[in-house]
DNA sequence: CATTCAAACTAACAACTGTTAGTTGAATAT
DNA sequence: ATATTCAACTAACAGTTGTTAGTTTGAATG
């Protein structure tokens, strides 16, 4: 692991702590310890144990968003869309498997920044059903449920952080199509 | 909402205050404060913050394990094995919103009882994965990678506490099978 | 009426929390 | 050589943490 500036190691040091035992048990003193230091040396870095929260979080919750406003706005299928969707958390989440958990498990914490979170998350899940419902309209999805269709397809990628670690010899591209074809083609024969 | 013993009360307030702000950052004082009185009344009911966790997390799992016991060594197809499985979850967790999420996001600050929570996990998982790949075996479910099929439902399945509560006017029966109906075929028409 | 007892209370503890202030030494720039 | 900057340090703070000890209360029981 290689790092930009001392912050950025300060970051994903503390990303590593709160994906084990989560924001709040996490001490300052337990993250200057994993990098060798004193904890009040981190200051020298960073202004709050809030910050380093909030910079984990909200960089992330803005890739998705990102990539969801170019996905969304495209003029592919439903389905492919889908598909996308589905290859966008694979991606992100590999590529950071411990901010993730803190997207999912310590948004709560978040201070200054938590109603700007719950913005770009509900901007997203709104993009996602709308996906689906227009599916479902033109025929392309089965005509069921759309929030539970959103809520079992969220559900699994939010939780990919748990998961993806589990296979570190993992080939991502054939995941990711393992993954859509189970979500979308469902398990039965 | 009415309790059995005081200890039940403290057990299921404490829930409430878990769910929304995790084990960690919620203090005795905290759940003290629910209750209308001081911290250390709290010591006549129960030994310890630990204790607390501990009952609210292994009970729950303890009830994932002797259902799924149940439902493995009974005589039917693995399709109908996995509908049996969705309900569960949907029965448990609806009628255990608050301990659903400490079970799924404090388990890690178990102490004397983490490791019998990993063990009944763990067996939990393994039956689940017998029954996919027995029904991969038997032609019932496609052939597809049986890991990628037991995430994708764990997850969601893992991830209804935090669902169920929005839908407050759901019919839980109907739920479960639409819910078992995009799980199981997916939404591919 | 006296006694018992569960369940509340007050007061305090030692350890730990995030954070600030001021200092030091080494590397870099002038 | 001198000055500046960076990033570490020590020491300390005020507040919070889980928990213990000992005491009071009020209702049920004898």
């Amino acid at each position: 692991m290689k790092f930009e500036t001392r912050k950025d190691e300060i970051i994903q040091t503390s990303a590593i702590l709160f994906k084990k035992k989560g924001y709040s048990a996490v001490t300052m003193r337990d993250i200057a310890k994993a990098m060798g230091i004193k904890a009040a040396s981190l200051y020298n870095h960073i202004n709050s144990k809030q910050e380093i929260l909030s910079e984990i979080i909200i960089s992330l919750a803005e890739q998705f968003t990102k990539q969801m406003k170019i996905i969304k706005s495209s003029d592919e299928s439903s389905i492919d869309k889908l598909k996308q969707i589905v290859a966008l958390h694979v991606h992100i989440t590999s590529n950071n498997q411990f901010g993730m958990a803190s997207l999912n498990s310590d948004w709560m914490h978040l201070e200054a920044e938590l109603e700007y979170y719950l913005t770009l998350r509900k901007n997203y899940e709104n993009d996602f059903r709308n996906i689906i419902e227009k599916g479902i309209k033109e025929n392309e999805l089965v005509d069921a449920n759309p929030e539970v269709m959103l809520f079992s397809m969220l559900s699994t990628l939010r939780s990919l952080y748990i998961w993806l670690p589990k296979k570190e010899d993992l080939d991502i591209q054939k995941f990711t199509n393992e993954l859509s074809l189970v979500l979308i083609n469902g398990i039965n024969k």
